[in-house]
DNA sequence: ACAATAGTGTCTGTGAGACAGTATGTC
DNA sequence: GACATACTGTCTCACAGACACTATTGT
């Protein structure tokens, strides 16, 4: 039983006891938004209807014990150690709680921030997470909080803030991992009601995409209908729900949803 | 400076030091390869040209103290512990080559599995990752070592074995990771050499996906070299490369390779 | 000449892309 | 009726999908 893969397996656990454990176990979220752009149309050339929004809080200066807190007064994602009996992903869904006190909505893992020396506290781990919030949800809660702890930001504003720790990087690979999804998945309809006209989706789409069929509004709404994981929303008398007019949309439109299929789009096709 | 965030932050660090902190932090690395059929036709209905193998290793009964050891006897993903001046990537890294004596090959990040219970030795964090090998380096490395130590086994072979820990779960999420990635990036690229004909290729892709595009031949033919991605593969006079005819292929064929474009399909296309 | 694989010609239907036009409501 | 937004008709062009066909070599 001296077999080389043996060995090294016996020895690792021999040694287990005095091998080097991580100093913290800990998730990240980064929560983001979608708002409005009040002038969609700005110097001649037109914006999307919304931008992305991240929220940040701020960490305290000085700790309980009076003590200066490290990486004290910057901005940082929310998130914390991680509990026992929970995984990162358990811990994100309860810190996303803690937080915004939304519950239910998509949390996604994108990655591991594990480099030694990303906090001076010693080795920790960091579990990255995004989630996709409805404004309201935020607004709410934001107002509750002390407004100076708890804000959000667009993109553009978060790269000009010091952050804490790495999170400069998390977000940004964040920010890749929500766009590639949006291509690629359904999260889109985290920014959505559940019910949504043709139009809003197409707006919530602009603001990730520069796509032709998007773009192209009568493309849109003849092909969008026809994907697999939308679907017309459907009234007690299966007769398809249609808003009601207001003075902005004159006409009624349809509503639609989402169905759970889900897709893989290929780059073989 | 009482505010809500504040002092739970505090909180947090106050106890930093009595916090709960892992066991062990570990990397396992999926390695996964391509084994040709022999006998494409089966039962006188047609099989694809390869099947999707994976490597495990037997772990060893007793350890070298003579205690018995943790999971023992079962096949396990490769893998161990993470060292502290190496991030999880390295560390699968450094053990596909220890494991393979494989480097610089694509190794992928596609999980982390951290439930509470999953290792009896505590908590034990694992980061899975995948990697794609060509078979003759597996060969190779195989046959230096002891044969019922180190196996490739087809997913089939896989699913009937006893394996180690949450190795089930993280091999199915491995197999799903992989399936995805060939058909939304250009990781099949690690299964063929770097200059490959148009049928290897096709081939190759028939293990995973079942598209019209790649079935019908002359279709993929017309079509992949049309591809950003993919582009012939040309020689120092920038004459297309081909083939030396053999007793198998009469007639020479152009070679391609892989561009490093990165694409991102998407499902709103 | 024949076998074997590489690769192209050609036809048909579907669907993207663009823009003009029609529909349905409020004011 | 004017207007604003929702939605459809229609034309063109390109390409997917299918299958037959030609091309290039070794034996």
């Amino acid at each position: 039983m001296k077999i080389y893969r043996t060995e090294e397996e016996a020895l690792q656990y021999y040694d287990s006891g005095k091998y080097i454990t991580p100093d913290g176990y800990t998730s990240d979220i980064a929560v983001f938004t979608l708002l409005p752009n009040e002038e969609p149309f700005h110097n001649g050339k037109s914006r999307s209807a919304y931008s992305l929004a991240l929220m940040l809080i701020k960490r305290a200066g000085i700790d309980s014990d009076g003590q200066p807190n490290i990486e004290g007064n910057k901005w940082a994602l929310p998130g914390g150690f991680i509990q026992r009996d929970e995984t990162a992903y358990e811990a994100a869904q309860r810190e996303l709680k803690e937080e915004t006190g939304v519950e239910g909505i998509e949390v996604k893992h994108f990655g591991v921030y594990d480099k030694y020396g990303r906090d001076k506290r010693g080795w920790i781990l960091s579990n990255a997470h995004y989630a996709i919030v409805p404004e309201t949800y935020l607004e709410k809660r934001m107002a509750s909080d002390d407004a100076a702890e708890v804000r959000l930001f667009t993109l553009d504003e978060v790269f000009q803030l010091e952050l804490a720790f790495d999170h400069h990087v998390i977000i940004k690979d964040a920010v890749r991992a929500v766009e590639r999804d949006v291509l690629q998945t359904t999260v889109v309809k985290y920014f959505l009601p559940k019910e949504f006209k043709m139009e809003e989706l197409r707006q919530v789409l602009l603001a990730f995409v520069d796509d032709p069929v998007v773009k192209n509004k009568p493309g849109f709404f003849r092909k969008a209908p026809t994907l697999p994981f939308i679907t017309e929303a459907l009234d007690h008398n299966n007769e398809p729900k249609k808003t009601e007019p207001n003075a902005d949309t004159r006409r009624p439109s349809k509503l639609y949803c989402f169905k759970d299929v889900d897709v893989t789009p290929s780059i073989w096709r």
